[in-house]
RNA sequence: GGGCCUGUAGCUCAGUGGUAGAGCGUCGGCUUUGCAAGCCGAAGGUCCCGGGUUCGAGUCCCGGCAGGUCCA
């Protein structure tokens, strides 16, 4: 087997296969006394206040020469794809420049669009983001400097021997980096399903580039052979800038004016260089997860540099913050620059996390500049080189202004909550729970550091355990994966199939066909060509019925398996070879045709009135109404919702012609870009484009009018917040539409006719009427009020003794619950010894009883007075000393439940 | 996609199934040269909506709407 670590540039050159003494791993190098691999742990930073380049690089500076330097050697430069990774489903974000190609171009299905390329890629990975500032290599997003080759079998273009040297002659020729002191260690990659080997590239302890001869599938642990082989690898351009640099933070090197401007706003020291020389170069050799690896650090570097573990920390910590927000502005610049839409969910919550982290980084900085602000300073180190991100300032401000205010709204609610809860605990004199301190955290957003913050001024401890963020994640139930639907049909029982021809697309307007039948299985039925449209897209699919001479069947649902349409049907008579005529519901299809084309003229419409960053979340269309949801970082307003559907009909009255054709992927994506897939991912080589013309364009499988203008009508109906960043617009068109508004108009009419009104008079009069309801509600109330005073007369006068008791037992007429407790209530405070049982009857009985303060205090219990008296009624009752309530079905014993009533009373006070 | 929390007066929120409350704000009166403040009093409620359980629901259960929050 082909050594593929053995490559031509080592044997010509003279390197050495050696094992790493440390870590054990296998490595090529040219220095003849090396004995460790050249990467941290193994080795030290050697590069600080001793770059080994031939000049100073800046980040902009490194990649220029990076892409120039490819460029000369044959490579095509393409342009940075969004950090948004709006091409793939199965990730949010784009990790690396290899995730451009993926799945499409790595599976082979689409061609690259170029070969041999060369791209510079801002890159977001957030696992590392607690490492961000402190570690001095990490960055929440970096330029990933990838050439990338395809090697097909029928076309080479380059592989391992190549790679390697042309990596080689940049860092030697290109950047002056001594031979000797670039070290090789083999290893192997594996990720997204793909694998290979790969050499990991370092010069003086930092590892510089990894360059991955991806050549395998890997699945359940067994690899098999990629069709493509394919060079895959990532140059960190901030490792280089740095090391060119050889400064003792990357951060100085890569964000110095936002630093130092960081720095003045903040009133932070600038260290002294030996201690962040020091710092840097420990905390290369090791990974900062938890506290305790802090501490390690700081007890390492106070070592080395003399100055004690609290003294370190003071200084240090701020410089940290200021170095991670100046990471994090970056990153917050180009995923809202690309549009990302801030929420609790998919990659808007991504953006919320490190949105929120740098704010509580500027919280502890103690500096008090509205986040905005700070962006707006970074925009302008970012805009002359990123003018798309010029193009999108006044978005990206927005919406940090925006969470920035829901931020410290959720922190103030909070705090208002600790602060309660601690006042009841202060009394109790305990301290906070931690599992409380999990709920806060979890329910209501709060940080561990600010409730303890705000307890403490509350006098209350709190204990923030060392796996808080392990504890939380504990407290989560294991989230239960849904598993995609099974396919209809095993793959095996449709082989040889060829694929089914979808005359849909020729002719939408066609409502019947002639077909073969090709296979039936079980329910399903497979032709050699269909109109009928198998769901898909967010468009159900349609129904129909199937014809063999006199036996006919109907067609309930149509799926798609591959390239094959299954038709379901019931009952299933057919049998291979037979020729049937196919007749679909034309009805259904019309309208879901219009609900289709009338959801892209509304996405456009919607993209107009709130602005570009609107994405189609997700679409369900239907025969009746369809649901669109949108990404949007407020609710909508009625004012726009007005204005986005009086766009969209006048697209519709514009009449404008619906296009539709297939194109080569790659060049949609050129003419198009990303905003094709509004509509969601599409798979496949070739895309079918459906524009609106001049108005909205996307990759759409789903079937079209030919012209806006038959939709008729667009209406919306609903929005509603499904989800925090994304708006819910339902709608119908045509047809459906009418029939929505004639409803709505009965409903106004039966209405302005039940309040003798018009229905243009119909708003005005319900308030009237709902502002005499409430003045009437007012004056019942003080005439009941009334009332009742005169029925207090008249019941002093029926007092009885009963033994040592005083009691009234009466039935008073007409009265309400609330009346008779107000009865009840004036008469014991009048006479403190007096027990008053009021009853009122009609379908119903109900009971009162109350006790005077010196009644309960001679034994009377109006709870129990009124639990007995009810069961004479056939109902319960209850209640406490000085106030009972009861009632029951039959209403004919309330006079039985007073004598019982007064039998009770007089037992109790006994 | 999943979990959790919340919805009561203009605002911030209490409210063990049994008479809907507090603080702030508003209005009126008193006190004060005036302001700030203080004292007394009043107005202000579809307890988010709809069902259910119960003699009785702001409170318990179910569904919906709205907001918040954490995770994948």
């Amino acid at each position: 087997m082909k050594d593929i670590y053995k490559v031509a540039l080592f044997k010509q050159e003279g390197f050495e296969r050696r094992q790493c003494q440390s870590c054990g791993r296998t490595f090529w190098t040219l220095e003849s006394g090396r004995k460790t691999c050249g990467d941290t742990p193994c080795d030290e930073y050697a590069f600080i206040g001793n770059p080994p380049t031939k000049r100073k690089y800046s980040l902009a500076g490194m990649e220029r020469a990076f892409l120039k330097f490819f460029g000369r050697r044959g490579h095509e430069v393409i342009k940075r794809y969004p950090v948004v990774a709006r091409w793939r489903d199965d990730i949010f974000l784009t990790i690396a420049s290899i995730a451009d190609f993926q799945p499409w171009v790595t599976s082979g299905l689409v061609p690259p669009p170029a070969n041999p390329l060369v791209v510079s890629q801002p890159s977001i990975r957030l696992k590392d983001i607690d490492n961000v500032g402190r570690s001095g290599r990490h960055f929440t997003l970096f330029f990933m400097g990838g050439h990338h080759a395809f090697n097909s079998r029928r076309e080479r273009i380059y592989w391992n021997d190549e790679t390697v040297a042309l990596c080689h002659e940049f860092l030697t020729k290109e950047l002056g980096i001594r031979s000797d002191e670039i070290s090789y260690i083999q290893d192997f990659w594996e990720g997204g399903g793909n694998a290979g080997e790969d050499f990991e590239v370092n010069v003086r302890g930092l590892e510089l580039a990894t360059l991955v001869f991806m050549q395998y599938v890997s699945k359940d642990g067994k690899y098999a052979p990629l069709p493509l082989k394919i060079v895959d690898t990532g140059y960190g351009l901030e490792r280089f800038a740095w090391i060119s640099q050889g400064v003792a933070s990357s951060y100085e090197a890569i964000f110095k004016p936002v630093v130092e401007q960081l720095r003045k706003f903040a009133g932070v020291r600038m260290l002294p260089a030996d201690v962040l020389e020091q710092n840097s170069k420990l905390a290369g050799l090791m990974d900062i997860e938890t506290g305790r690896d802090l501490l390690m650090l700081r007890k390492k570097v106070a070592a080395r540099t003399g100055v004690s573990v609290e003294e370190l920390d003071k200084l240090l910590v701020p410089v940290e913050a200021v170095y991670a927000i100046a990471d994090h502005l970056r990153c917050l610049a180009f995923m809202f620059g690309d549009r990302i839409t801030p929420s609790n969910v998919k990659e808007g919550y991504l953006a919320r996390v490190v949105l929120r982290r740098t704010l509580r980084l500027l919280r502890e900085l103690e500096l008090r500049k509205p986040l905005a602000e700070l962006m707006a300073l970074e925009l302008k180190q970012l805009t002359p080189k990123f003018p798309e991100l010029k193009e999108r300032e006044d978005y990206i401000l927005e919406v940090i202004g925006l969470e920035e205010r829901r931020y410290r709204d959720a922190i103030s609610r909070g705090s208002k909550l600790v602060e309660r809860l601690a006042g009841g605990l202060r009394a109790e004199d305990k301290p906070l729970s931690s599992e409380k301190l999990i709920e806060l955290y979890d329910s209501h957003g709060l940080p561990p550091d600010i409730v303890k913050e705000v307890a403490s001024k509350a006098g209350v401890v709190v204990e923030v355990p060392d796996d808080f963020y392990i504890k939380v994640a504990k407290s989560h139930s294991q989230a239960r994966h849904v598993p995609a639907a099974a396919a209809p049909v095993s793959k095996e029982k449709l082989s040889r199939l060829s694929p089914t021809k979808t005359i849909y697309y020729k002719d939408p307007y066609a409502r019947e066909f002639k077909a073969k039948v090709l296979r039936t299985i079980d329910d399903y039925v497979v032709l050699d060509q269909t109109l009928f449209y198998p769901e898909g897209g967010g468009q159900p699919s349609d129904v129909g019925s199937l014809e063999v001479r006199k036996t006919k069947a109907e067609v309930v649902d149509v799926k798609k398996a591959g390239d094959i349409i299954l038709h379901r049907v019931k009952p299933n008579p057919f049998k291979a070879g037979q020729r049937v005529h196919g007749k679909i519901d034309w009805a259904r299809r019309s309208s879901l045709m219009r609900h289709h084309t009338g959801t892209h003229i509304l996405l456009g419409a919607a993209r107009r009135v709130l602005g570009d960053h609107v994405w189609q979340h997700g679409v369900q269309k239907g025969v009746e109404r369809t649901r669109l949801d949108i990404s949007h970082f407020k609710r909508i307003e009625p004012k726009e919702l007005r204005e986005i559907e009086h766009l969209a009909n006048e697209i519709v009255m514009e009449n404008r012609p619906v296009n539709t054709g297939w194109m080569d992927r790659n060049q949609a994506e050129r003419k198009y870009g990303f905003d094709l897939y509004q509509g969601g991912i599409v798979p496949g080589k070739k895309l079918r484009v459906v524009e609106a013309e001049g108005w909205n364009t996307q990759a759409c499988a789903g079937t079209h009018c030919s012209r806006t203008g038959e939709i008729g009508f667009i209406k919306i109906i609903r929005t509603e917040r499904i989800q925090d960043g994304v708006e819910r617009v339902e709608f119908a068109v045509g047809e459906a539409a009418l029939k929505f508004v004639q409803a709505q108009e009965r409903q106004l009419a039966k209405a302005a006719e039940i309040m003798r009104s018009t229905p243009e008079r119909t708003a005005a009069a319900a308030q009237q009427l709902f502002d005499e309801w409430k003045a009437l509600q007012k004056e019942l109330d003080s005439l009941r009020g009334r009332l009742a005073e005169l029925r207090i007369t008249e019941l002093r006068s029926k007092i009885k003794q009963v033994g040592k008791a005083r009691a009234i037992c009466e039935e008073v007429e007409g009265a309400s619950t609330d009346q008779l407790i107000k009865i009840a209530s004036a008469l014991t405070r009048e006479d403190k010894r007096l027990v008053v049982v009021l009853g009122v009857r009609d379908a119903m009985a109900k009971l009162v009883a109350m006790a005077g303060e010196e009644a309960v205090r001679a034994g009377a219990d109006c709870g129990a007075i009124a639990a007995e008296a009810a069961k004479v009624l056939g109902g319960g009752g209850g209640g406490k000393p000085e106030l009972g309530q009861g009632g029951g079905p039959k209403a004919d014993y309330l006079i039985a439940a007073l004598r019982k009533a007064l039998e009770t009373c007089e037992k109790q006070q006994a």
